[in-house]
DNA sequence: GGCACGATTGCT
DNA sequence: GCAATCGTGCCT
């Protein structure tokens, strides 16, 4: 299992770091995961594209807390998104995981509101630590070949911020959005 | 109290 | 292309 220090690093080092390794959800029925695919970097406050480019409020407030932890919120009203807290404590920065390879029995993961869906992942778990049993990452030993950088999916109001290479995907038919040639810089 | 809009998805 | 659907942030 990925110790909660494992988050207490450079946002972008521990986005891409995490490529590859699977986010396991467990519940009374058993245990559910996916291999982790695609992540999306938030770097706020200055980042325009963050919840907490204005501020502390009560959403962004996990945001703010220690690393390691599980940021849930709701977009438009009917889809969660699933977020890791990253870097030190203090300071609001989050990746959003957008995109699981599925494990056995576990449903459609390509795209945010999909995997919270598939993984039963809503609001009541805002906050919770990122360790066993409800929901925690785990290092197989297996890994990706290389780690494909572009910009982030839907954030066009955030200006130049939404040009940054901060989307981080292993390629997989299970993205929320298909690679296209050329597109990033390869590594790792 | 009211309003505009959103880190999405599925159907036309 | 667009509706669904409601919490959040910001204004009055």
């Amino acid at each position: 299992m990925l110790d909660p220090d494992y988050f207490r690093r450079p946002t972008l080092q521990v986005a891409h770091d995490l490529i590859g390794k699977l986010l396991v959800r467990g519940e009374p029925g058993g245990y559910r995961w996916g291999r982790l695919v695609e992540l999306e970097a938030y770097l706020g406050p200055d980042d325009r594209a963050s919840h907490a480019a204005h501020g502390v409020t009560a959403r962004t407030r996990v945001m703010y807390g220690p690393p390691g932890r599980a940021y849930v919120y709701l977009v438009y009203g009917l889809h969660h998104c699933l977020n890791f807290v990253t870097c030190e404590e203090g300071v609001p920065h989050a990746i959003l995981v957008r995109a699981l390879d599925p494990g056995p029995g576990v449903g459609r993961c390509a795209g945010p509101g999909l995997l919270c869906r598939a993984l039963d992942v809503d609001l009541t778990m805002n906050g919770s630590p990122l360790t066993p049993p409800s929901l925690f990452l785990v290092d197989d030993g297996v890994t990706p070949d290389q780690v494909v950088q572009t910009p982030r999916i839907g954030v066009a109001y955030a200006g130049a911020w939404a040009l940054r290479p901060w989307r981080f995907c292993l390629p997989s038919p299970h993205l929320s959005r298909p690679l296209r040639i050329g597109a990033g810089a390869g590594s790792g």
